[in-house]
DNA sequence: TGTACATCAGTGAACGCGCGTTCACTGATGTAC
DNA sequence: TGTACATCAGTGAACGCGCGTTCACTGATGTAC
Protein backbone atom coordinates (compact mmCIF):
# COMPACT_ATOMS: atom_id res chain seq x y z
CA UNK A 1 0.00 0.00 0.00
CA UNK A 2 2.75 2.42 1.46
CA UNK A 3 4.84 0.69 -0.97
CA UNK A 4 5.02 3.10 -4.28
CA UNK A 5 6.59 1.59 -7.24
CA UNK A 6 7.04 2.72 -10.89
CA UNK A 7 3.50 4.02 -11.82
CA UNK A 8 1.32 1.37 -14.37
CA UNK A 9 3.42 3.42 -17.26
CA UNK A 10 0.35 4.38 -19.60
CA UNK A 11 2.95 3.82 -22.46
CA UNK A 12 2.24 6.48 -25.20
CA UNK A 13 1.96 4.78 -28.92
CA UNK A 14 -1.18 3.37 -27.29
CA UNK A 15 -2.61 6.18 -25.97
CA UNK A 16 -2.46 7.54 -29.15
CA UNK A 17 -4.11 4.68 -30.80
CA UNK A 18 -7.03 5.20 -28.96
CA UNK A 19 -7.45 8.91 -29.11
CA UNK A 20 -7.32 8.50 -32.66
CA UNK A 21 -10.24 5.88 -32.42
CA UNK A 22 -11.53 8.20 -30.35
CA UNK A 23 -11.25 11.29 -33.10
CA UNK A 24 -12.87 8.89 -35.37
CA UNK A 25 -15.88 8.21 -33.43
CA UNK A 26 -16.54 11.66 -32.84
CA UNK A 27 -16.50 12.59 -36.54
CA UNK A 28 -18.77 9.76 -37.53
CA UNK A 29 -21.00 10.76 -34.48
CA UNK A 30 -20.87 14.68 -35.82
CA UNK A 31 -21.86 13.23 -39.36
CA UNK A 32 -25.13 10.77 -38.22
CA UNK A 33 -26.04 14.14 -35.83
CA UNK A 34 -26.31 16.55 -38.18
CA UNK A 35 -28.08 14.14 -40.80
CA UNK A 36 -30.38 12.72 -38.21
CA UNK A 37 -30.14 14.47 -34.99
CA UNK A 38 -29.13 13.23 -31.83
CA UNK A 39 -32.36 11.53 -30.82
CA UNK A 40 -32.46 9.08 -34.14
CA UNK A 41 -29.11 8.65 -34.11
CA UNK A 42 -28.36 5.08 -33.20
CA UNK A 43 -25.03 4.29 -31.97
CA UNK A 44 -24.58 1.01 -34.52
CA UNK A 45 -24.98 3.78 -37.18
CA UNK A 46 -22.15 6.38 -35.61
CA UNK A 47 -19.69 2.95 -35.31
CA UNK A 48 -20.48 1.46 -38.88
CA UNK A 49 -19.82 4.99 -40.23
CA UNK A 50 -16.53 5.21 -38.21
CA UNK A 51 -15.46 1.48 -38.82
CA UNK A 52 -15.86 -0.06 -35.20
CA UNK A 53 -18.20 -2.45 -33.20
CA UNK A 54 -20.42 -0.79 -30.24
CA UNK A 55 -18.00 -2.64 -27.87
CA UNK A 56 -15.24 -0.29 -28.87
CA UNK A 57 -18.03 2.68 -29.04
CA UNK A 58 -18.44 2.25 -24.92
CA UNK A 59 -14.85 1.19 -24.24
CA UNK A 60 -13.87 4.81 -24.89
CA UNK A 61 -17.47 6.61 -24.28
CA UNK A 62 -19.61 6.45 -21.04
CA UNK A 63 -22.94 6.72 -23.01
CA UNK A 64 -24.33 8.60 -26.30
CA UNK A 65 -25.07 11.53 -24.00
CA UNK A 66 -21.39 11.96 -22.72
CA UNK A 67 -20.00 11.29 -26.61
CA UNK A 68 -22.57 14.19 -27.75
CA UNK A 69 -21.07 16.58 -25.31
CA UNK A 70 -17.89 15.88 -25.45
CA UNK A 71 -18.34 16.65 -29.83
CA UNK A 72 -19.73 19.61 -28.56
CA UNK A 73 -17.06 20.47 -26.55
CA UNK A 74 -14.35 19.69 -29.70
CA UNK A 75 -16.65 21.38 -31.98
CA UNK A 76 -16.22 24.76 -29.82
CA UNK A 77 -12.62 24.93 -29.28
CA UNK A 78 -12.01 23.64 -32.97
CA UNK A 79 -14.45 26.96 -33.79
CA UNK A 80 -12.33 29.20 -31.24
CA UNK A 81 -8.77 27.76 -32.91
CA UNK A 82 -10.24 28.55 -36.31
CA UNK A 83 -11.55 31.56 -35.71
CA UNK A 84 -7.86 32.60 -33.89
CA UNK A 85 -5.80 31.60 -36.59
CA UNK A 86 -8.18 33.37 -39.52
CA UNK A 87 -8.14 36.54 -37.04
CA UNK A 88 -4.10 36.14 -37.00
CA UNK A 89 -3.64 36.22 -40.65
CA UNK A 90 -5.88 39.32 -41.26
CA UNK A 91 -4.16 42.09 -42.86
CA UNK A 92 -4.45 45.19 -44.73
CA UNK A 93 -6.89 48.20 -43.87
CA UNK A 94 -10.73 47.11 -44.37
CA UNK A 95 -12.79 48.42 -47.18
CA UNK A 96 -16.46 49.29 -46.95
CA UNK A 97 -17.20 47.44 -50.35
CA UNK A 98 -15.55 44.24 -49.92
CA UNK A 99 -16.55 42.57 -46.99
CA UNK A 100 -14.72 39.41 -47.46
CA UNK A 101 -12.16 39.66 -44.72
CA UNK A 102 -15.06 39.56 -42.55
CA UNK A 103 -17.10 37.15 -43.83
CA UNK A 104 -14.04 35.00 -44.32
CA UNK A 105 -13.39 35.35 -40.23
CA UNK A 106 -17.32 34.81 -39.93
CA UNK A 107 -17.12 31.64 -41.62
CA UNK A 108 -13.83 30.30 -39.85
CA UNK A 109 -16.02 28.28 -38.05
CA UNK A 110 -17.75 26.59 -40.99
CA UNK A 111 -20.17 27.55 -43.42
CA UNK A 112 -21.21 24.13 -44.94
CA UNK A 113 -24.45 22.65 -44.10
CA UNK A 114 -23.22 20.04 -42.38
CA UNK A 115 -21.91 22.14 -39.76
CA UNK A 116 -24.82 24.34 -39.20
CA UNK A 117 -27.00 21.44 -39.01
CA UNK A 118 -24.79 20.10 -36.16
CA UNK A 119 -24.60 23.53 -34.25
CA UNK A 120 -28.66 23.77 -34.59
CA UNK A 121 -28.76 20.17 -32.72
CA UNK A 122 -25.93 21.58 -29.97
CA UNK A 123 -28.45 24.44 -29.78
CA UNK A 124 -31.40 22.78 -29.44
CA UNK A 125 -29.92 20.18 -27.32
CA UNK A 126 -28.45 22.91 -24.91
CA UNK A 127 -31.87 24.43 -24.54
CA UNK A 128 -32.69 20.92 -22.70
CA UNK A 129 -29.71 20.19 -20.94
CA UNK A 130 -28.22 22.21 -18.68
CA UNK A 131 -24.34 21.22 -18.35
CA UNK A 132 -24.30 22.07 -22.17
CA UNK A 133 -26.34 24.90 -21.80
CA UNK A 134 -23.81 26.32 -19.64
CA UNK A 135 -21.21 25.25 -21.88
CA UNK A 136 -22.47 26.77 -25.35
CA UNK A 137 -23.38 29.85 -23.01
CA UNK A 138 -19.58 30.29 -21.97
CA UNK A 139 -18.42 29.53 -25.48
CA UNK A 140 -20.92 32.43 -26.95
CA UNK A 141 -19.64 34.34 -24.82
CA UNK A 142 -15.76 33.86 -25.16
CA UNK A 143 -16.73 33.75 -29.32
CA UNK A 144 -17.94 36.89 -29.40
CA UNK A 145 -15.24 38.67 -27.20
CA UNK A 146 -13.20 37.18 -29.75
CA UNK A 147 -14.68 38.12 -32.62
CA UNK A 148 -15.29 41.72 -31.05
CA UNK A 149 -11.82 42.40 -30.58
CA UNK A 150 -10.94 41.60 -34.22
CA UNK A 151 -13.67 43.59 -35.80
CA UNK A 152 -12.92 46.73 -33.68
CA UNK A 153 -9.31 46.06 -35.37
CA UNK A 154 -10.38 45.75 -38.99
CA UNK A 155 -12.92 48.75 -38.55
CA UNK A 156 -9.90 51.19 -37.26
CA UNK A 157 -7.70 49.50 -39.51
CA UNK A 158 -10.31 51.12 -42.29
CA UNK A 159 -10.48 54.54 -40.68
CA UNK A 160 -14.03 53.69 -39.70
CA UNK A 161 -15.94 54.03 -36.02
CA UNK A 162 -18.88 51.95 -34.59
CA UNK A 163 -21.83 53.59 -33.46
CA UNK A 164 -22.20 51.14 -31.02
CA UNK A 165 -19.71 49.51 -28.39
CA UNK A 166 -18.09 46.77 -30.65
CA UNK A 167 -19.81 44.01 -28.02
CA UNK A 168 -23.00 45.18 -28.97
CA UNK A 169 -22.44 45.68 -32.36
CA UNK A 170 -20.83 41.77 -32.89
CA UNK A 171 -23.60 40.79 -31.26
CA UNK A 172 -25.92 41.74 -33.83
CA UNK A 173 -23.59 40.46 -36.89
CA UNK A 174 -23.00 36.89 -34.93
CA UNK A 175 -27.14 37.05 -35.31
CA UNK A 176 -27.36 37.84 -38.35
CA UNK A 177 -24.59 35.56 -39.56
CA UNK A 178 -26.42 32.70 -37.61
CA UNK A 179 -29.53 33.66 -39.22
CA UNK A 180 -28.20 33.85 -43.01
CA UNK A 181 -26.50 30.66 -42.53
CA UNK A 182 -30.07 29.01 -41.44
CA UNK A 183 -31.54 30.39 -43.75
CA UNK A 184 -29.49 29.19 -46.87
CA UNK A 185 -29.63 25.12 -45.54
CA UNK A 186 -32.94 25.39 -45.22
CA UNK A 187 -33.77 27.17 -48.92
CA UNK A 188 -31.48 24.99 -49.83
CA UNK A 189 -29.56 27.49 -51.79
CA UNK A 190 -26.38 26.58 -53.96
CA UNK A 191 -23.19 27.00 -52.70
CA UNK A 192 -22.84 30.58 -55.24
CA UNK A 193 -26.16 32.06 -54.19
CA UNK A 194 -25.57 31.11 -50.93
CA UNK A 195 -21.93 33.06 -50.51
CA UNK A 196 -23.65 35.82 -52.50
CA UNK A 197 -26.54 35.84 -50.14
CA UNK A 198 -24.65 35.49 -46.93
CA UNK A 199 -22.10 38.67 -48.05
CA UNK A 200 -25.39 40.59 -48.76
CA UNK A 201 -26.62 39.78 -45.07
CA UNK A 202 -23.39 40.99 -43.74
CA UNK A 203 -22.48 43.91 -45.62
CA UNK A 204 -25.50 45.16 -45.08
CA UNK A 205 -25.57 45.18 -41.27
CA UNK A 206 -22.03 46.33 -40.91
CA UNK A 207 -22.77 49.41 -43.18
CA UNK A 208 -25.34 50.26 -40.25
CA UNK A 209 -22.76 49.72 -37.66
CA UNK A 210 -19.85 51.94 -39.03
CA UNK A 211 -20.20 56.10 -38.76
CA UNK A 212 -21.11 57.69 -41.97
CA UNK B 1 -71.37 2.44 -60.37
CA UNK B 2 -73.35 5.37 -62.56
CA UNK B 3 -76.05 5.53 -59.72
CA UNK B 4 -75.08 8.25 -57.20
CA UNK B 5 -76.65 8.01 -54.46
CA UNK B 6 -76.44 10.63 -51.23
CA UNK B 7 -72.88 10.73 -50.45
CA UNK B 8 -71.55 8.89 -46.99
CA UNK B 9 -73.15 11.66 -44.91
CA UNK B 10 -69.86 12.35 -43.47
CA UNK B 11 -71.43 13.93 -40.18
CA UNK B 12 -70.41 16.91 -38.51
CA UNK B 13 -70.59 16.34 -34.83
CA UNK B 14 -68.72 13.29 -35.32
CA UNK B 15 -65.95 15.04 -37.44
CA UNK B 16 -66.07 17.99 -34.18
CA UNK B 17 -65.16 15.43 -31.77
CA UNK B 18 -62.55 14.00 -34.05
CA UNK B 19 -60.95 17.08 -34.53
CA UNK B 20 -61.00 18.28 -30.95
CA UNK B 21 -59.01 14.56 -30.43
CA UNK B 22 -56.03 15.70 -33.87
CA UNK B 23 -55.98 18.90 -31.54
CA UNK B 24 -54.99 17.10 -28.14
CA UNK B 25 -52.40 14.69 -29.46
CA UNK B 26 -51.00 18.08 -31.41
CA UNK B 27 -51.07 19.95 -27.95
CA UNK B 28 -49.60 16.81 -26.31
CA UNK B 29 -46.91 16.19 -28.95
CA UNK B 30 -45.90 19.76 -28.36
CA UNK B 31 -44.88 19.28 -25.39
CA UNK B 32 -43.22 16.09 -26.05
CA UNK B 33 -40.93 17.62 -29.33
CA UNK B 34 -40.24 20.57 -27.09
CA UNK B 35 -38.60 18.30 -23.95
CA UNK B 36 -36.93 15.96 -25.58
CA UNK B 37 -36.73 16.57 -29.45
CA UNK B 38 -38.54 14.94 -32.59
CA UNK B 39 -35.90 11.71 -32.27
CA UNK B 40 -36.38 10.99 -28.48
CA UNK B 41 -39.91 11.65 -28.74
CA UNK B 42 -42.00 8.12 -28.81
CA UNK B 43 -46.00 8.07 -29.81
CA UNK B 44 -46.48 6.38 -26.49
CA UNK B 45 -45.51 9.58 -24.91
CA UNK B 46 -47.35 11.59 -26.78
CA UNK B 47 -50.41 9.52 -26.40
CA UNK B 48 -50.18 8.97 -22.73
CA UNK B 49 -50.01 12.72 -22.09
CA UNK B 50 -53.31 13.51 -24.73
CA UNK B 51 -55.16 10.66 -22.98
CA UNK B 52 -55.45 8.29 -25.68
CA UNK B 53 -54.48 5.13 -26.61
CA UNK B 54 -51.54 4.34 -29.53
CA UNK B 55 -54.52 3.33 -31.89
CA UNK B 56 -56.25 6.56 -31.69
CA UNK B 57 -52.80 8.04 -32.73
CA UNK B 58 -52.51 5.88 -35.81
CA UNK B 59 -56.18 6.42 -36.75
CA UNK B 60 -55.65 10.38 -37.09
CA UNK B 61 -52.32 10.38 -38.24
CA UNK B 62 -50.46 8.23 -40.61
CA UNK B 63 -46.69 8.40 -38.88
CA UNK B 64 -45.00 10.27 -36.64
CA UNK B 65 -43.12 12.83 -39.22
CA UNK B 66 -46.70 13.31 -40.59
CA UNK B 67 -47.52 14.64 -37.22
CA UNK B 68 -44.93 17.05 -37.02
CA UNK B 69 -45.29 18.23 -40.23
CA UNK B 70 -48.90 18.76 -39.32
CA UNK B 71 -47.80 20.37 -36.08
CA UNK B 72 -45.54 22.78 -37.66
CA UNK B 73 -48.08 23.99 -39.95
CA UNK B 74 -50.85 24.69 -37.36
CA UNK B 75 -47.29 26.58 -35.31
CA UNK B 76 -46.80 28.60 -38.34
CA UNK B 77 -50.48 29.50 -38.96
CA UNK B 78 -51.47 30.31 -35.32
CA UNK B 79 -48.18 32.21 -35.13
CA UNK B 80 -49.01 34.20 -38.16
CA UNK B 81 -52.70 34.83 -37.22
CA UNK B 82 -51.13 35.96 -33.12
CA UNK B 83 -48.94 38.66 -34.70
CA UNK B 84 -51.87 39.73 -37.41
CA UNK B 85 -53.98 40.27 -34.20
CA UNK B 86 -51.45 41.77 -32.07
CA UNK B 87 -50.76 44.56 -35.17
CA UNK B 88 -54.44 44.71 -35.19
CA UNK B 89 -54.46 46.16 -31.84
CA UNK B 90 -51.32 48.41 -32.11
CA UNK B 91 -51.90 52.14 -31.96
CA UNK B 92 -50.58 55.23 -30.57
CA UNK B 93 -47.63 57.08 -31.64
CA UNK B 94 -44.42 54.98 -31.32
CA UNK B 95 -41.92 56.28 -29.45
CA UNK B 96 -37.97 54.98 -29.29
CA UNK B 97 -37.42 55.30 -25.41
CA UNK B 98 -40.44 52.85 -25.28
CA UNK B 99 -40.46 49.46 -27.48
CA UNK B 100 -42.71 47.62 -25.72
CA UNK B 101 -44.94 48.03 -28.41
CA UNK B 102 -42.74 46.37 -30.90
CA UNK B 103 -41.28 44.06 -28.02
CA UNK B 104 -44.95 42.14 -27.50
CA UNK B 105 -45.57 42.35 -31.43
CA UNK B 106 -42.55 40.40 -31.67
CA UNK B 107 -43.89 37.84 -28.86
CA UNK B 108 -46.82 37.23 -30.22
CA UNK B 109 -45.72 34.45 -31.62
CA UNK B 110 -44.83 32.99 -28.42
CA UNK B 111 -41.63 34.02 -26.22
CA UNK B 112 -41.27 31.30 -23.28
CA UNK B 113 -38.91 28.44 -23.85
CA UNK B 114 -41.01 26.12 -24.60
CA UNK B 115 -41.95 27.45 -27.83
CA UNK B 116 -38.53 28.78 -28.57
CA UNK B 117 -37.59 25.20 -27.99
CA UNK B 118 -40.42 23.75 -30.50
CA UNK B 119 -38.85 26.23 -32.70
CA UNK B 120 -35.68 25.33 -32.65
CA UNK B 121 -36.52 21.75 -33.18
CA UNK B 122 -38.57 22.23 -36.46
CA UNK B 123 -36.31 24.21 -37.66
CA UNK B 124 -33.52 21.35 -37.25
CA UNK B 125 -35.83 19.50 -39.21
CA UNK B 126 -36.63 21.66 -41.83
CA UNK B 127 -33.12 21.68 -42.79
CA UNK B 128 -33.18 17.77 -43.12
CA UNK B 129 -36.79 17.88 -43.94
CA UNK B 130 -37.41 19.45 -48.00
CA UNK B 131 -41.06 19.41 -47.65
CA UNK B 132 -40.90 20.99 -44.04
CA UNK B 133 -38.15 23.19 -45.62
CA UNK B 134 -40.31 24.67 -48.42
CA UNK B 135 -42.89 25.21 -45.55
CA UNK B 136 -40.66 27.12 -43.37
CA UNK B 137 -39.26 29.08 -46.05
CA UNK B 138 -42.77 30.44 -47.13
CA UNK B 139 -43.13 31.15 -43.68
CA UNK B 140 -40.24 32.98 -42.79
CA UNK B 141 -40.90 35.29 -45.82
CA UNK B 142 -44.71 35.74 -45.34
CA UNK B 143 -43.86 36.55 -41.35
CA UNK B 144 -41.05 39.20 -42.65
CA UNK B 145 -43.35 41.06 -44.90
CA UNK B 146 -45.90 40.82 -42.35
CA UNK B 147 -43.79 42.57 -39.44
CA UNK B 148 -42.15 45.07 -42.07
CA UNK B 149 -45.51 46.35 -42.87
CA UNK B 150 -46.22 46.72 -39.10
CA UNK B 151 -43.05 48.18 -38.32
CA UNK B 152 -43.21 50.37 -41.31
CA UNK B 153 -46.36 51.50 -39.41
CA UNK B 154 -45.74 52.52 -36.39
CA UNK B 155 -41.67 54.30 -36.73
CA UNK B 156 -43.87 56.33 -39.31
CA UNK B 157 -46.54 57.36 -36.82
CA UNK B 158 -43.76 58.24 -34.45
CA UNK B 159 -41.97 60.27 -36.85
CA UNK B 160 -38.92 58.25 -37.61
CA UNK B 161 -37.53 56.96 -40.89
CA UNK B 162 -35.66 53.96 -41.54
CA UNK B 163 -31.92 54.39 -42.95
CA UNK B 164 -32.55 50.75 -44.85
CA UNK B 165 -35.90 49.17 -46.53
CA UNK B 166 -38.28 48.44 -44.05
CA UNK B 167 -37.74 44.45 -45.11
CA UNK B 168 -34.37 44.57 -44.64
CA UNK B 169 -34.63 46.13 -41.67
CA UNK B 170 -37.18 43.64 -39.96
CA UNK B 171 -34.46 40.51 -41.55
CA UNK B 172 -32.54 41.96 -38.74
CA UNK B 173 -34.79 42.91 -36.06
CA UNK B 174 -36.30 39.32 -36.42
CA UNK B 175 -32.60 37.73 -36.17
CA UNK B 176 -31.64 39.84 -33.11
CA UNK B 177 -35.03 39.08 -31.91
CA UNK B 178 -34.41 34.58 -32.02
CA UNK B 179 -30.43 35.45 -31.38
CA UNK B 180 -31.53 36.93 -28.28
CA UNK B 181 -34.83 34.31 -27.63
CA UNK B 182 -31.96 31.08 -27.88
CA UNK B 183 -29.80 33.39 -25.67
CA UNK B 184 -32.41 33.41 -22.79
CA UNK B 185 -33.63 30.07 -22.67
CA UNK B 186 -29.42 28.41 -23.31
CA UNK B 187 -28.75 30.74 -20.44
CA UNK B 188 -31.63 29.77 -18.28
CA UNK B 189 -32.12 33.52 -17.07
CA UNK B 190 -35.22 34.17 -15.27
CA UNK B 191 -38.87 35.57 -16.67
CA UNK B 192 -38.09 39.25 -15.91
CA UNK B 193 -34.19 38.98 -16.65
CA UNK B 194 -35.17 37.42 -19.87
CA UNK B 195 -38.02 40.40 -20.78
CA UNK B 196 -35.18 43.25 -19.93
CA UNK B 197 -32.73 41.96 -22.07
CA UNK B 198 -35.23 40.77 -25.03
CA UNK B 199 -36.15 44.82 -24.68
CA UNK B 200 -32.90 45.82 -24.63
CA UNK B 201 -31.83 43.76 -28.13
CA UNK B 202 -34.55 45.43 -29.63
CA UNK B 203 -34.25 48.60 -28.27
CA UNK B 204 -30.45 48.51 -29.26
CA UNK B 205 -31.02 47.35 -32.92
CA UNK B 206 -34.08 49.42 -33.15
CA UNK B 207 -31.98 52.38 -32.45
CA UNK B 208 -29.63 51.50 -35.33
CA UNK B 209 -31.97 50.98 -37.77
CA UNK B 210 -33.69 54.30 -37.36
CA UNK B 211 -32.15 58.18 -38.55
CA UNK B 212 -31.18 60.34 -36.06
C1' DT C 1 18.20 -11.85 -29.67
C1' DG C 2 14.72 -14.83 -27.51
C1' DT C 3 11.12 -16.29 -24.35
C1' DA C 4 7.39 -15.74 -20.98
C1' DC C 5 4.24 -12.83 -19.27
C1' DA C 6 1.07 -8.62 -18.71
C1' DT C 7 -1.83 -5.22 -20.58
C1' DC C 8 -5.78 -3.52 -22.65
C1' DA C 9 -8.12 -1.65 -27.08
C1' DG C 10 -11.32 -3.46 -29.69
C1' DT C 11 -14.49 -7.77 -30.87
C1' DG C 12 -18.87 -9.74 -31.36
C1' DA C 13 -22.53 -12.34 -29.30
C1' DA C 14 -26.09 -11.80 -26.15
C1' DC C 15 -29.79 -9.50 -23.32
C1' DG C 16 -34.09 -7.64 -22.83
C1' DC C 17 -36.59 -3.50 -23.31
C1' DG C 18 -39.28 -0.16 -25.72
C1' DC C 19 -40.40 1.33 -29.95
C1' DG C 20 -43.54 2.13 -34.31
C1' DT C 21 -47.08 0.04 -36.45
C1' DT C 22 -51.13 -3.19 -37.23
C1' DC C 23 -55.64 -4.93 -36.62
C1' DA C 24 -59.73 -7.34 -34.92
C1' DC C 25 -62.80 -5.39 -31.72
C1' DT C 26 -66.29 -2.41 -29.08
C1' DG C 27 -69.52 0.65 -27.97
C1' DA C 28 -71.30 5.29 -28.53
C1' DT C 29 -73.76 7.91 -31.87
C1' DG C 30 -76.53 8.74 -35.98
C1' DT C 31 -80.02 7.16 -39.53
C1' DA C 32 -84.19 4.76 -41.50
C1' DC C 33 -88.59 3.43 -41.12
C1' DT D 1 -91.56 7.35 -29.65
C1' DG D 2 -89.36 2.84 -30.58
C1' DT D 3 -86.59 -0.62 -32.93
C1' DA D 4 -83.04 -2.42 -36.05
C1' DC D 5 -79.18 -1.40 -38.35
C1' DA D 6 -74.83 1.17 -39.98
C1' DT D 7 -70.89 3.84 -39.02
C1' DC D 8 -66.51 4.66 -37.33
C1' DA D 9 -63.49 6.91 -33.54
C1' DG D 10 -60.94 5.04 -30.33
C1' DT D 11 -59.32 0.50 -27.74
C1' DG D 12 -55.80 -2.56 -26.44
C1' DA D 13 -53.31 -6.71 -27.40
C1' DA D 14 -49.94 -8.34 -30.36
C1' DC D 15 -45.84 -8.33 -33.54
C1' DG D 16 -41.19 -8.24 -34.36
C1' DC D 17 -37.45 -5.21 -35.02
C1' DG D 18 -33.68 -2.37 -33.59
C1' DC D 19 -31.92 -0.14 -29.94
C1' DG D 20 -28.48 0.86 -25.86
C1' DT D 21 -25.69 -1.54 -23.02
C1' DT D 22 -22.89 -5.52 -21.11
C1' DC D 23 -19.24 -8.74 -20.95
C1' DA D 24 -16.28 -12.74 -21.64
C1' DC D 25 -12.92 -12.97 -25.09
C1' DT D 26 -8.81 -12.27 -28.35
C1' DG D 27 -4.82 -10.94 -30.21
C1' DA D 28 -1.60 -7.19 -31.00
C1' DT D 29 1.79 -4.68 -28.53
C1' DG D 30 4.94 -3.62 -24.77
C1' DT D 31 7.91 -5.13 -20.78
C1' DA D 32 11.20 -8.02 -17.99
C1' DC D 33 14.86 -10.77 -17.76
Amino acid sequence: MSDERTPPAMNPPKMRGREATKARLLDAAAAVFAEVGLGSASVEAVCERAGFTRGAFYSNFASKEELFLELARRGAHDALAAVHARAAAVQGPFDLDDMDTLVRLLGAAGEDAFTVQLTAEITAQAMRDERLGAMLAEWNAGMTREIAQIVEQILISGGLRLRVPALEATRIILAVWSDVSERVVVERLGEAESTRVRADAVAGVVRLLVEV
